[in-house]
DNA sequence: AGAGATTGTTGACATTTGTCAATAATTTAT
DNA sequence: ATAAATTATTGACAAATGTCAACAATCTCT
């Protein structure tokens, strides 16, 4: 477990203080898995068992409608935490499907165990209150975007805070990330 | 405080099993406040200093942009947490207002004493992250209404989840809750 | 109760974005 | 390396939504 756990421990440490003991009990609760590029971790309907870090990769967690449209509701790529969260969360059917677009490394732990350490380690319930705090604002920003601002402005924004992912995943997948097509997207991008 | 704290105490009591004494713990750090109709509780580039807890009444956290038009981050009603997230957690400057729209009943807490209980008060902690998840998974729901549906869709969608605030609240500031202009809702209104 | 302010509705038109389709470019898998 | 699949670009057009303006309806405050 050495290598693999290394950048989840520097996650932790950087939001808590902890003793390594402690430390290497959450850990232990991560199992390591390899993903292949495009391959589907979780389907639509399905309660959603994991909650993954990312080493290494990308996660998209997307919807699909009726039409057979994409919607990506997230993009984690490394030393994040990702999951369907409300299925995760509630242990209720998902909405959204999660598939790693890259071949990824991932740690995962279960929602039992994820659960246990609350009340088994002190300072994880504080850690995974910071991540929450986090990823919270993230998605408050997020919504802000969608409601202020114009396609061209929220691609703006996105190469401004995200400028690796644009340049790392298909345009395909960030257009519909940023809530317009696919052809809107390259029109932006072609305009300047 | 006995009559203006039973509520916040049944939030609280409803989240985490707690004693007597610790709950009155984090209680007397919230103080009363009533506010007129309109009343501004947040300027834009103020750091903001309170979280809220609306006893009764309404608080509307929104942007402003450069051209006076205003959109609404969020609605909080009765029996419910609300403040100027980023800035508040992060204590920088918001982008946002805070006005109570309608005459409101609040309880507040300031940042210092907000973070003081996670170190005093086992539970809080808890309280906190359940409280933060609730709200983390609202916000992934509003993401997605935003980037799967149009307007339409998303107004049937709040009069579904929601029909008391679309009662209540003008439209004008539903409309920019939903991200539309008022028109548009006034059409949709009236084309069923 | 009534004046003034705010909010809501409707029409005409502009703008943005989506959709469909054809083709080009690129990537992937063998 | 090459064929097949996927992704990206572009054009023409349609649909959704925004903007501006005028007016109506409704609140709100004294």
């Amino acid at each position: 477990m050495s290598d693999t756990h290394t950048q989840l421990k520097k996650f932790i440490t950087n939001q808590i203080t902890i003793e390594d003991e402690l430390l290497a009990l959450i850990c232990n609760k991560f199992r390591y898995k390899a993903t292949r590029r495009n391959q589907i971790l979780l389907h639509a309907d399905e309660v959603c068992p994991y909650i993954y870090f990312v080493n290494q990769g990308c996660l998209r967690v997307y919807l699909l409608d009726a039409a057979g449209k994409e919607f990506t509701r997230f993009l984690i790529t490394e030393n994040r935490f990702g999951t369907a969260f409300p299925s995760f969360t509630l242990q209720e059917p998902s909405l959204a499907y999660i598939e790693s677009i890259e071949p990824s490394q991932l740690l995962y732990i279960s929602y039992s165990d994820y659960q246990s350490l609350f009340d088994i380690v002190p300072g994880w319930e504080r850690s995974t209150r910071l991540g929450l705090q986090a990823d919270y604002i993230a998605s408050i920003k997020r919504i802000e975007s969608l409601i202020t601002m114009d396609a061209k402005q929220r691609y703006q924004l996105l190469i401004k805070t995200n400028p690796t992912l644009v340049q790392r995943l298909p345009s395909k997948i960030i257009a519909d990330y940023l809530g317009i097509s696919q052809e809107t997207l390259s029109r932006l991008k072609s305009k300047k």
